[in-house]
RNA sequence: GCCUCCGUAGCUCAGUUGGCCAGAGCAACCGCCUUGUAAGCGGUCGGUCGACGGUUCGAAUCCGUCCGGAGGCUCCA
């Protein structure tokens, strides 16, 4: 619920003033070229500053960049007034003659309220024309009052980056200029700062400085290879879905990955999802896909036996490595990818377990969630979209169960009108991380396509054909995504229970070397993850490299050390902890350890 | 896919009117030092300058095609 004393983004001073930081960026621009080149289409304020999209004679350069904003200063010193003026659609067509984006903006309006995204807005709003010194511009406004208001040593320009036309590839491509600007120099240095620092946590430069992961040219775009770090990073998350699922009354299963073009004809894949399915390949004269999803198997699993309702609920569950064809211009290091592993489970359920059974998988998806540091939840709920199958009442009914199991959870969660898939209406689950930022990561679909196409059923009490409800459900989502989200989460720095390394014995000379290895070995046979740095540096250089890779524990041996058997531990946090004894060591990692949290 | 920018050793980067054998730091390897909490010193190895084609007496540098990467592509004129 939003706080009522709390201003909207959209009524604040900070709104207008980015709003009027566009313009004056726009007048930039226009006065870069020849009258009547510039082209200009929309530029609104955005969350963290403003962007104006604009149709240009010449591709701009990071040059250019420079000298509209040392432009756009100038105009801001001029403390030129922004002057509202109400026009009809005729004179703002006569004033746009030669501004084609801005004649079809008016046309939206006149046309009785489209926005310009071609959406009807309900409303016939009144056209009005914002001026600032030599610029005007069609615009609702509100602006700030004089140019002098946006202030300029808190003003930067970001990048240029194309941009459709209403967001259509249909339509031309424009250069869009991000900017931003804050209310104050300092608030501006900050969002700078946590660009950097989001930067640092990027998952694809950390993934090559800790050597978790990594892609080749030789195999392609989109296509993970886990190096042992990482892989064991995978593995211990797994272990523990494992054992979790496990007690969650899941069943396991493992099915191919490819399959013959009658299954996924059956399966309605071909028709509905055909764009994201790589083409066929030929086995004696059979046809075989690669599996974008694992569902089908596993209705193939279900109906291998005939099934009584007391056999429901029955939930299968596997890790399932599906591929996807995905646009290259999209594909992002572990977040977008063309091949993934998906934590997949299907539930098939009676009509009357469907309340118990969403309630379960909710709660058992966050409390997985849980164990990763992630707390942060809400969700969105999508409904039936224009290209489905199934009974409009069947998704309603969904839709419903979906929504009041949300609410039943008490999770904030907002509606996205047709955003469900083909199949079936679904809950996404958002988790925010330590940056604050948000990822979409489980989800949990019902789906009404394929009982139907398989024509599955279980006898009921009454000796009848049931068809069963069936839920689809992921939690990590992929383990690749989860694992990139995980990395920019923890910066690199996991938690004990999943690094990779947990414990680093860092000897000071060579002659300690053996008693470093000692210690390793006892820690080991506690069960932690251990190595020794014996190479020849100095201790300040090892506890350097120990650094970087973020090992939890840096015990340093020397005389000391060696003669009151103790070790010295640094944390990766650059407390130190003085000189322990081995088992009150090992107490206290094996805490952290099973509270799955902190050193 | 499209637009802009980019692609030089494992990593980070120098190398601009096209011209001597393509460089540095880190890493790796070999030595010396035997060291007390974020880089000790010296040496060695390592690159068909993303690929292919073209222009030229001569291409890392210019042109074309392809491959790969980064940012962006509907948060209300």
């Amino acid at each position: 619920m939003a706080d009522k004393n709390v201003e909207r983004y959209e009524d604040s001073e900070l709104y207008r003033m980015r709003h009027s930081a566009a313009h004056i960026m726009a007048q930039a621009v226009t006065e870069m070229f020849e009258p009547g080149e510039v082209k200009v289409a929309i530029g609104p304020p955005i969350d963290d500053g403003f962007y104006y999209d604009f149709d240009l004679p010449r591709n701009l350069t990071p040059e250019d960049l420079k000298n509209i904003e040392k432009r756009m200063k100038q105009i801001i010193k001029g403390k030129h007034p922004f002057e509202k003026r109400v026009i009809s659609a005729q004179e703002a067509r006569e004033h746009f003659h030669d501004q084609p984006y801005k004649l079809e903006l008016i046309d939206g309006l006149d046309q009785g309220g489209f926005d310009e995204y071609g959406q009807p807005t309900g409303q016939n709003p009144e056209i009005s024309l914002y001026t600032q010194d030599t610029f005007t511009d069609l615009c609702r406004g509100p602006h700030v009052e004089h140019t002098g208001q946006v202030n300029r040593s808190a003003l930067k320009l970001m990048t240029i980056a194309g941009a459709y036309w209403r967001g259509d590839e249909k339509r031309p491509q424009l250069q869009r200029i991000y900017g931003t600007v804050w209310p104050t120099k300092e608030e501006l240095t900050a969002y700078l700062w946590k660009l950097e620092e989001a930067k640092k946590r990027d998952h694809r430069v950390l993934g090559r400085e800790l050597d978790l992961f990594s892609t080749s040219d030789e195999v392609g775009p989109g296509l993970i290879m886990w190096h042992p770090k990482g892989g064991l990073v995978r593995k211990l998350a797994e272990d523990y879905w494992g054992d979790e699922h496990e007690q969650g009354g899941y069943d396991f299963v493992f099915t191919p990955h490819i399959g013959k073009s009658t299954l996924w004809k059956t399966s309605g894949h071909l028709d509905f999802y055909n764009e994201n399915m790589y083409s066929a390949m030929d086995i004696e004269g059979q046809e075989y896909y690669l599996k974008p999803m694992n569902c089908p198997f596993h209705v193939q699993i279900f109906r291998s036996q005939i099934r009584s309702y007391r056999d429901l609920p029955l939930r299968f569950a596997e890790k399932g490595t599906v591929y996807r064809y995905e646009r290259s211009g999209v594909l992002h290091g572990l977040l977008r990818v063309r091949g993934f592993t998906q934590d997949d489970a299907h539930h098939f359920c009676r009509p009357d377990q469907m309340r118990d059974e969403l309630d379960f998988v909710l709660n058992f998806c966050l409390n997985i969630l849980r164990a990763f540091g992630l707390s942060d939840f809400k969700a969105y709920l999508s409904t039936q979209p224009e290209k489905s199958v199934g009974d409009p009442e069947q998704w309603r009914v969904a839709e419903a169960g979906l929504e009041e199991v949300l609410q039943r959870a008490g999770l904030p969660y907002g509606v996205d009108e047709g955003g469900g898939a083909f199949y079936g209406p679904k809950i996404d689950v958002i988790v925010q991380d330590a940056l604050g930022r948000e990822w979409q990561i489980s989800t949990i679909q019902f789906d009404f396509n394929l009982p139907e196409r398989f024509d599955i059923s279980y006898v009921g009490e009454d000796g009848e054909q049931h068809r069963p409800f069936m839920l689809h459900r992921a939690l990590f989502g992929s383990m690749e995504r989860f694992f990139g989200i995980l990395i920019e989460h923890y910066g690199g720095a996991f938690p004990v229970w999943l690094s990779p390394q947990q414990i680093t014995l860092l000897p000071i000379a060579d002659r300690h070397n053996a008693y470093a290895h000692q210690v390793a070995q006892q820690l080991k046979e506690a069960g932690f993850r251990v190595g020794v740095d014996d190479s020849g540096d100095r201790i300040s250089k090892k506890v350097r490299q120990a650094q970087k890779q973020k090992t939890p524990y840096m015990l340093i041996v020397g005389d000391r050390e060696l003669e009151s058997e103790t070790v010295s531990v640094r944390l990766r946090t650059e407390e130190e902890l003085g000189a322990m004894a081995l088992p009150d060591l090992i107490d206290r990692i094996r805490a952290a350890v099973e509270a799955k949290q902190g050193l």
